[in-house]
RNA sequence: GCCCGGGUGGCGAAAUGGGUAUACGUAGUCGACUUAAAAUCGACAGCCCCCGUGGGGGGCAUGCGGGUUCGAAUCCCGCCCCGGGCACCA
């Protein structure tokens, strides 16, 4: 008999050639198109769809950021997403599972400033490794349907939607405060400013300055995007980041008025409840209306240094609530509107321009923050609600809310010191009454209030979408005429940021006519964030080719929403946030018709060495193209697979590479040989009714044989079920298991059980291990396995007719029978008692209680 | 501080609805093949104790302490440790 040995470097790239010759993966819209109107449906399991109709799934993993080579967190993804994709073919589905680049952003662009080439360039080459090492990983792509987010066909429809936005008024212009370098006259990202507020590059003291920027109206969405996510399958732990982001909070609107001046201030609380407890009023130092109430007063210069300092506080500092309260006296007053009490105004900087009103009521004995303020600075702490009396029931208060007798107390109780109205009451009715009497009088109304911001879109940076927005003399702000897009980004040599864009340097490209009026105009100079561009993406692959339109709606029927998408979890908020924003604003402006666009959503868990998160400065970063380049992609693939949930972080070990490498070249090795013997060399088509074959063996099948025809059926119901719950570990230790049921009965069972069980393993490895296991079935039977539905285990095979009955005694195992699996309650009764060390410890004792679980055990519980 | 995960052999892990804890893989030990090693193949293997040639028996073990149950890694209560997210949001 020939030496087989196992050789991925053979195998692999011949597999990869061939799929790539025959455009296996890609699939066509108008098939799908004909059949719609039949309705889609999820792979609900093998044989959801009888009569093995087609049905369409869209698997998505979240496009790469190219940038240098691919990590080992990428493998991840695609194996996570592809080993998807193979099993929603196999049960029928015509799946889209297509690639592309989120090319646009700042490191290929600081790439640039520091050598010169172009980002472009860089991106390109970077593009390039990404292909080459995706088809080597052996991933089942549709490269028919590439886009890169940085390519003029790509970004001249994220203009398109920018311009639909901002016709829907979804898009809009506000000044707002950004980080400024005065000595590099340019603005910074948040990631360019250190912890002590200095510039990253020069080391100057960071100023905060007020610019026009590009906002888009995610918060008219707060309740949708809230609302919506109790329909979609995604893991609870995402959807409570995203609730907790959105920040929803329930409360009142009231307005405080400053008589003096003959203002009204409202305010936003949670509380208003405890309304007659407010003893002051606060404002944030960011509130325009701050330098003009102090004007005049003795605290005018004090007002103007405080501000002036906090405004130029870094986010960590003003953020940090374990520092002590600082403030400064407006010195004017506002009237409480339930009681008419004047109480003083401060500026203090733990009050928040962005949320709410950007002022507050101050209630320091129920409310923490408020009650440091007052003690800091001597404001009296009026009690409104007294704690019920003590804890000697179940309705106790939670730990959180204080300690009843102590201030600030801010659990629930009886309203005191109020109103003759509402003291007695019980604060969660009283709140509830104190609304309606204010909206009665006009001095407030029940509100809802969101964390949520409108999403600041526009960088004052070169390698972006340009923001196709036309400044005109006479015409003010003219949106780019949809026939002129794309606004193509211009070449330019410096792409330092100068006080403004890079762009702006272009001059021929700045100025420009206007489409109106014909006159002189100026291009806006700022680029798009690039979450822009990654939040449609996923539409352009049902249509990436067209180049009249972003998309034709009938190619979204056939694939949207996607039906499941797979990612790191670090996109938990803001892509997954922003994506169904876009989707939504897309379904408001009739362009699409669903509102979610990822209906599951799986995400991976981080790849580590020795337990720290891989870098270069730790030296311990694995590179996926060595793996394979030692082991193979199909290992590499199985092994980061193998290795743990795949949900859960895994930390990667050499050693455990080379088992996963071992226990391949084992299958492959017992498959050559397995044909070798049977004589069914590849490429040689083998006869019809091969799987018939398996079967007739099954109806005679004895001993060794019904052993290796039983496990194999054990491991196809294994891994279909395990395939549902992404527990691909426990898939693959199953095939494993399979395997080594083959290695024991290899000379004992019939060959033909032998050649069943070992292209039913390669069959269920497939998804894993896509190469090797294509070649395993080609040498067993001839034929190719992606071609194959996916097996179906024999419910007869799996139950056995006999199995081993455990026998307890007080919940201890004392021994174990053989029973026939039809054994009723009373034969496995008599039988456990007649088992030699059962009653050995049942001996002498009166036997009080007898438990069945028949096809498990009994329990004898003895006193 | 608040909200999520997680804690099981030397290591990665499994146990899918309360029912045989430790599947599978690693590293380890022993054996076969070999002049030798690697590779490959086969066997053993949670910890402790007892009897014994083979083999068998008992006790203890799923972060810690309680509880529910015939029976708990799994459910409940109270803690400890590790990782992640949010964090002055009124």
């Amino acid at each position: 008999m020939p030496e087989y040995r196992y050789d991925p470097q053979e195998i692999e790239p011949r597999w990869q050639a061939l799929w790539a010759r025959e455009h296996t993966w890609e699939v066509s819209n108008e098939a799908g198109a004909q059949e719609r109107g039949e309705g889609r449906s999820a792979p609900g399991g093998a044989g959801a769809q009888p009569g093995g109709r087609a049905f369409n799934s869209y698997v998505l993993e979240m496009l790469p950021y190219p940038s240098g080579e691919p990590h080992i967190g990428h493998l991840k993804c695609y194996s996570v997403g592809d080993a998807i994709a193979h099993f929603h073919r196999r049960l029928g589905a015509r799946v889209l599972h297509p690639m592309g680049y989120d090319a646009f952003g700042l490191p290929a662009e600081n790439h640039a400033i520091k050598t010169g080439v172009h980002p472009r360039d860089s991106t390109q080459a970077s593009i390039a490794s990404f292909q080459r090492q995706f088809r080597s990983w052996g991933i089942s792509i549709d490269w028919s349907r590439e886009l890169a987010t940085c390519e003029p066909s790509y970004y001249r429809w994220t203009q398109w939607i920018f311009l639909e936005l901002f016709r829907a008024g979804l898009a809009y212009r506000k000044e707002a405060a950004v980080k400024w370098c005065p000595k590099d006259q340019t603005v910074l990202a948040n990631e360019q400013v250190d912890a002590e507020g200095h510039c990253e590059r020069c080391g100057a003291l960071v100023e905060v300055k007020q610019l026009e920027q590009w906002f888009l109206r995610i918060t008219d969405y707060a309740e949708r995007l809230l609302g919506d996510l109790d329909g979609i399958e995604w893991p609870e732990n995402v959807k409570t980041m995203q609730r907790n982001w959105i920040g929803r909070s329930e409360g009142a609107e009231v307005t405080f008025r400053c008589e003096e001046l003959g203002v009204d201030y409202p305010v936003f609380t949670t509380r208003p409840d405890t309304l007659f407890g407010a003893t002051f009023f606060v404002m944030a130092p960011e509130h325009p209306d701050v330098m003009r109430l102090a004007g005049g007063t003795e605290h005018e210069q004090a007002v103007h240094d405080y501000v002036n300092h906090a405004l130029n506080e870094t986010n960590e500092e003003r953020g940090n609530a374990e520092r002590p309260k600082t403030g400064v006296p407006l010195g004017r007053t506002v009237t409480n509107p339930v009681n008419g009490e004047q109480i003083p105004m401060y500026v203090a900087d733990y009050v928040l321009m962005e949320y709410g009103t950007g002022a507050i009521m101050a209630v320091p004995a129920h409310d923490e923050r408020d009650h440091a303020f007052a003690r800091a600075f001597g404001l009296p702490i009026r009690r409104v609600i007294e704690a019920p009396a003590e804890n000697d029931d179940l309705d106790e208060p939670p730990a959180a809310a204080g300690v009843a007798g102590e201030l600030p107390y801010t659990g629930d109780g009886v309203l005191v010191s109020s109103n003759p109205d509402f003291d007695g009451m019980n604060n969660r009715q009283a709140l509830s009454a104190i609304v309606a009497w204010l909206d009665r009088e006009g001095k407030g109304h029940a509100s809802v209030n969101y964390r949520l911001r409108d999403w600041l879109v526009s960088r004052q940076r070169y390698w972006g979408a340009p923001i196709p927005i036309l400044y005109c003399e006479r015409c003010g702000m003219v949106p780019v005429p949809d026939d002129q897009l794309p606004v193509e980004l211009p070449d330019i040599e410096d792409y330092t940021p100068k006080g403004r864009s890079p762009l702006a340097a272009a001059e021929d490209w700045v100025n420009t006519k206007c489409p109106e009026c014909g006159g002189s105009a100026r291009r806006e100079t700022d680029t798009m964030d690039t979450f822009v561009d990654s939040s449609w993406y996923f539409l352009r692959y049902c249509d990436a080719r067209n180049d009249r339109a972003a998309w034709d709606p009938a190619a979204l029927r056939e694939w949207m929403p996607v039906d499941q998408y797979i990612g790191g979890v670090e996109h938990a908020i803001l892509h997954l946030m922003y994506a169904r924003f876009f989707t939504k604003a897309l379904a408001d402006l009739g362009h699409v018709d669903f509102q979610e666009p990822f209906q599951a959503l799986f995400t991976q868990g981080m790849v580590t060495k020795d337990g720290a998160k891989m870098s270069k400065s730790k030296g311990n970063v694995v590179s996926p193209a060595s793996i394979v380049e030692r082991v193979g992609a199909d290992t590499a693939r199985c092994y980061i697979l193998f290795v743990g949930p795949p949900d859960q972080d895994a930390d990667w070990s050499d050693d455990g590479v080379d088992g996963v490498h071992r226990f391949l070249g084992r299958l492959w090795r017992l498959a050559a040989e397995t044909a070798e013997r049977a004589g069914s060399p590849r490429a040689a088509a083998s006869p019809e009714g091969e799987a018939e074959g398996a079967l007739a063996v099954a109806d005679a099948a004895e001993g060794d044989d019904l052993a290796l025809l039983r496990k194999t059926h054990w491991a196809i119901d294994k891994v279909s079920g395990d395939l549902r719950r992404f527990a691909f570990n426990t898939a693959i230790a199953a095939v494993m298991e399979l395997l080594n049921e083959c290695s024991r009965l290899r000379d004992s069972a019939q060959l033909e059980t032998l050649r069943f069980a070992l292209t039913s393993a390669a069959s269920l490895l497939f998804p894993f291990a896509p190469h090797v296991c294509s070649d395993i079935y080609e040498l067993l039977r001839g034929e190719r396995v992606w071609e194959q539905p996916w097996p179906q285990a024999e419910e007869a095979l799996l139950e056995s007719e006999v199995y081993e009955l455990v026998c307890q005694v007080n919940g201890k195992v004392r021994d174990r029978v053989q029973v026939s699996a039809d054994a009723g309650p009373e034969t496995l009764k008599d039988l456990c008692r007649a088992a030699p060390n059962v009653r050995a410890h049942v001996d002498g004792k009166e036997i009080v209680k007898e438990i069945v679980v028949p096809g498990k055990l009994v329990n004898l519980v003895v006193r």
